[in-house]
DNA sequence: GGCTGGCACTCACCTCTATAGAGTGCCAAT
DNA sequence: ATTGGCACTCTATAGAGGTGAGTGCCAGCC
């Protein structure tokens, strides 16, 4: 793809600029990274390099008289054929698989957890996307009659996914009635795609009388809802609150900018759609990421898999001078044992 | 209690003065308040007014050459006994219920709705404490086995919340089995007492098998622990980014404080705990509340009722310089309105 | 050709000073 | 008791000068 056109030596550079930057976060003059790089090179060859890199436009100085800092292209380089990753240490390995099989056996807050430790292994802001369950067969429905004419309908899918609900009739019913219903609908329809149930269940009118009928639609109106709006349009953040540490975000309008993005969800939304299909980890840098307020963080991303099908998308979002070398483990390795835990569960 | 120090005069002044800093956030000079006010007195009058109202530690100024501003016990005494409370338009009221009501007739979503309304409509920060429920009982209960030794256990209890969580068992269960010990539980025990119930299937020993009993037991306890946690320590805040428009808030540190506060949890509970008893309204103003990160806000509560019994508090959280007037009927009214709507449930 | 030392230059940042403006405190007069 | 007047205090703002970090470029060296 990209051809080699920087110099061996250029490209250590920038990887030992980088690293200082990550690490200061002072532009780095040549001064400094002559001492930091084991080249043994003079200021003033770096001053040359540098100007190089500054024209391929890898770096900028802030004004002419400090030192270089990375621009998005540069951080993309370095994390794309520079960045060595730090393994994660086997005990950090271990407390992240403890804390997530410690979570409730319920896909919320599973969820909720890796997005909790994200966020608090990589002190940035955690982000888990729902995942998304194109296929929902119903497993087992089942009807229990409230006071008044209220209907509390239960309904297993996917072997693992219990809903309940509260549905209002027109009448009251009896408990009998109600579980025959609950009968023929366990018996005809187990196993079977939930929209297709609904539709036939609107169908076969003869089976029925039309009130019942007319519950059991609502029930499978309502669970389709639900879970329509779950997988469309749903994430977790947790720990924004860590992301007022930065001094990047020192500005209080940037961060009001960033909150409203979590808010608004759309435009995350988006970005987390986009890296769905990347197999692996994946960098948005800065601007890259085409939101407004997103212009100073990064997002690093990878998608989880249940049964071997990728579901759904989880990461970190930070100032993008962040640790890459840290981070891009902890989301990789949280994506591993979530999605561990989701086929297991 | 405080008795009548002030004279007229004065006080019409200081509510003058706050009313004025509320709106403009500047140090109020004399000039200004003999401007604002139909007292028609001069500037030099209220600027002796005002070394009084200095000394009593109602007022005072940054700086020599400033205007005054009020002090905690300044806006104390103004909401204490010279806030005028605009009533709400019928139209608001209009919105907050419909809100409300069309919340899902959940128990969780609607506290959910609480919170982002008391938020957006006070362009603050609302916050839920969830009710406590010392009484709890069992309204009914069911088993539906799932795959393995799975067994998933529903829970209706005092009538409207619906818990559901999955225990594993030893061995596979049939499914009549289970509903043979659903109902043996639902005549046993439907109205009494969760922990009564839990205690007494521990107890008879003879009336089923020790593995079924386990089951029971099992279950029980799951859904009492659920409810402690909920009970005990919890509450919801929405909105807490609305803070971040405020110009009090400009300093970052403090922010993080706050947020940490939020996170944190214990302070704001005791505080929160501390206005359960109140009949109405009750606001803390900055340092009075004693956390430390709340020195720049403060905190306008009601309790909520349901069925006569208060069973929780609600309130916003903003920075002391807020319109009292306009937030304390929106606080009152949410209160009521949710209170009716958890009864009414 | 590539590397280096040297030197002039630029720019952010800090401090110091001067000035303008807002508002007070106090006093003497009504 | 209230008021006008006046000196005073303090902040905020702008400009001036000094400092230091770091660059760009050039001439010399390997």
């Amino acid at each position: 793809m990209t051809e080699k056109i920087l110099s061996e030596r250029a490209e250590r550079l920038l990887k030992a600029l980088v690293e200082r930057y990550i690490r200061d976060g002072q532009p780095v003059g040549s001064r400094t990274l002559a001492r930091d790089t084991p080249l043994s090179l003079s200021p003033a060859t770096i001053r040359n390099v540098m100007a190089d890199l500054e024209e391929m436009g890898l770096v900028t100085s802030p004004h002419t008289s400090a030192g270089r800092v990375p621009t998005a292209q540069g951080y993309r380089l370095f994390v794309d054929s520079l960045l060595t990753v730090k393994p994660l240490r086997r005990n950090t390995v271990e407390r992240l698989q403890k804390e997530l099989e410690g979570a409730q056996v319920e896909t919320g807050s599973l969820l909720q957890s890796a997005s909790s430790l994200l966020s608090s292994f990589t002190h940035m802001a955690g982000i888990v996307m729902l995942p998304r369950r194109e296929v929902c067969t119903l497993r087992q429905i089942e009807f229990l009659p409230l006071g008044g004419n209220r209907i509390l309908v239960i309904l297993i899918l996917n072997d693992h996914e219990v809903q309940n609900r509260v549905i209002m009739s027109d009448r009251q019913y009896s408990r009998a009635e109600l579980e025959r219903m609950a009968g023929y609908l366990n018996q005809e329809f187990s196993g079977a795609d939930l929209r297709e149930v609904r539709a036939q269940v609107l169908a076969s009118i003869e089976q029925a009388r039309a009130d019942m009928r007319s519950i059991m639609a609502t029930a499978l109106d309502v669970a389709d809802r639900v879970f329509q709006q779950e997988a469309d349009d749903d994430f977790l953040v947790a720990g924004q609150d860590n992301l007022l540490g930065y001094q990047e975000m020192a500005d209080i309008d940037k961060l009001r900018q960033l909150f409203e993005a979590f808010n608004t969800k759309r435009d995350i939304l988006h970005l987390l759609d986009r890296s769905i299909e990347a197999d692996g980890i994946q960098i948005f840098i800065g601007e890259e990421s085409g939101r407004a307020g997103l212009d100073t963080c990064s997002l690093v991303t990878a998608p989880y898999k249940v049964d071997d099908r990728v579901v759904g998308v989880l990461g970190v979002i930070g100032p993008t001078r962040m640790a890459y070398d840290r981070v891009i483990p902890v989301v990789d390795v949280t994506a591993k044992l979530l999605g561990s835990a989701l086929s297991s569960e």
